[in-house]
DNA sequence: TTGTAAGCGTTATCAG
DNA sequence: CTGATAACGCTTACAA
């Protein structure tokens, strides 16, 4: 039953929340018997803890969260803070954290730790982040790239912090997990070298320390077949921003014959690109994420995924005791669709 | 600078965090005069203030925020809770509305209000919600359709409350903004009957109130052009469920020549089963919610927006006092493109 | 098993 | 302007 302050208008009858106060003097007992009746029932004798527990149920109690946080540590509960909540890649880790969390029997409180910016960016919400520090959980799981990670990470309190789909930047031994970029790179630049590709590009590179890793990744995984890596495009991670990238590069006066993306957006406007340049199967598209996005309606992407479900889990477990805290890379897989999976022809 | 507990493997020693005693102490004041340094720095001597403040500077002392709102009302600050993190129809009503709070100096925090099913669905996550309302925000916002709402409401403490993108469910006399879905299906019909369809199917209905309150606006919708308005195609809002949902339809003996789906990602999922027979050009498909998913790359899908933005700002205005709260149904616009754009020939 | 009293970290009140 | 003292709602020794 909802007992709203009533239909707008009605007086100002603010209806004092029952306190635990209110319940020991209706039931005729002390305010720590009534604690205690919630906490370890059957610790009451039966008797005093149904009086107790039918007059708290009558007048609409329930024990105040925050005031008992205050004290000791409270509810053992882990706090989510996630960078960007329309990120479909942060929701997957989030989830399967989540998953891990709650067989563990832990509760999680997921919020975020990013308020936009007037002109369209992110900065980081301190105000939230320390209420959820000053609410004391057991733990902190911060997913994705904050801006000024290493300010947030003091307001935490003395939760112990676990880093999940992002580097630790700033931060020292701060238990980290997150995809393995270089390798996924890797299995990029190697499918499309087997499908005779040899001047392929990167859209990317901007956007965050995410975006600059891969790009760095993308060079590396070059170098090491001794290609051109120097075909790079910069771009954030939006589908304008790939569509312009790679606009540039298709406009230039020798176009690359496969395009990587920083991720699945952009790589859907690279591929708009491609398409309006009448090259739909001649220049093949990666995308990177594997979000649901890669494979939606006609959109058939190839995609590297990072092991999102995988890195929300190991997350949590380092939070649950289950894995030691530590910087764990999780190896991606690569799922090859038809943006790239023909090969060019000599 | 972070001053995690150390590496792994260091000993317990838990630095309790400075409390506004050691602070008082260290400056050789009462903590009463540190509280107010800090709260309205000008009431206090510049000497002191100036010893308080490098004092709690220099030990990490922060006010806690959580013991704070224990006391009076605290932080003004508004919590909003969300239905589903995925959905990007809520991102655009949040960001929205935070904007609005953000202009009126109250601050926000961004909470899920649903924990994930074991399988695949969402329930009330109540212990978040709890902890939110026991932080005492001055007012709520409820963004989608929350499982057993008026439970969640009866845990918000004595917050004002408003319902954003979803049917007040049960609650009575509760501020309540969302789209005109109504007025939306009425556009779609008459933007399809405009292109010479008659036999016009739903996809939709299942999933939650908002599916169910879209059909049954799709009933009445065509009801009022005495058209047939039983081609009703069971779905949630997903892609496989609009896909499935077309499959039949279009598979039957006398498929229809436009659908309607409940939301965008299964009307993409429509355009799917609508390509595979071979109808691309012949069966026009439209969605709704006007996220960016009717514009991704190759899709180009007619949709409805609901005025997403435009929900989250009236529901904000509703908290800081611009508006007054009640039940607002906000007027959607159609966006016409490529999937419903041609007219029918005859 | 039950009650008393002392916290938890802050703010509010009310004297100086 | 400053500083005791009493809340806020609950937990937790410590007694009874």
């Amino acid at each position: 039953m909802a007992q709203r302050s009533g239909p707008p208008g009605s007086p100002e009858a603010a209806p004092r929340r029952p306190t635990i106060r209110d319940v020991a003097e209706h039931a005729g007992v002390s305010k720590s018997l009534v604690s205690l009746a919630f906490r370890a029932p059957e610790q009451v004798g039966a008797e005093r803890r149904e009086r107790i527990l039918t007059s708290a149920d009558v007048r609409g109690f329930r024990p105040n969260r925050v005031a008992r946080s205050l004290n000791g540590p409270g509810e053992d509960f882990v706090g989510i803070l996630v960078a960007d909540s329309r990120n479909p890649v942060f929701a997957d880790v989030v989830d399967a954290a989540r998953a891990v969390l709650q067989d563990a029997g832990r509760l999680a409180l997921l919020t975020t730790a990013t308020t936009p910016d007037p002109d369209g960016g992110a900065v980081a919400d301190l105000a939230a982040v320390e209420m959820l520090g000053d609410l004391r959980p057991s733990g902190i799981i911060i997913v994705g790239s904050v801006p000024d990670m290493d300010v947030v990470a003091s307001r935490v309190g003395t939760a112990r912090l676990v880093v999940a789909s992002a580097y630790p930047g700033s931060l020292r031994g701060v238990a980290t997990v997150r995809g393995d970029d270089l390798e996924g790179m890797r299995s990029v630049v190697e499918h499309l070298v087997e499908r005779g590709h040899r001047r392929i590009a990167h859209v990317g590179g901007e956007g965050g320390p995410v975006g600059a890793g891969r790009a760095e990744a993308f060079v590396a995984a070059m170098r090491e077949r001794f290609l051109d890596e120097t075909l790079l495009a910069p771009s954030d991670f939006t589908q304008e921003g790939g569509e312009r990238a790679a606009e540039r590069l298709l406009s230039g006066s020798r176009p690359p014959t496969a395009i990587t993306a920083t991720n699945d957006l952009a790589a859907i406007g690279v591929m708009r690109a491609v398409r309006r340049h009448g090259l739909a199967d001649r220049v093949a598209v990666t995308g990177y994420d594997g979000t649901f996005l890669s494979h939606l309606g006609p959109i058939d992407l190839t995609s590297v995924d990072p092991g999102n479900a995988r890195i929300g889990q190991e997350a949590a477990r380092m939070l649950v005791g289950t894995a030691a805290p530590g910087e764990v890379l999780v190896p991606p897989t690569l799922s090859v669709r038809s943006s790239s999976a023909w090969s060019r022809s000599p």
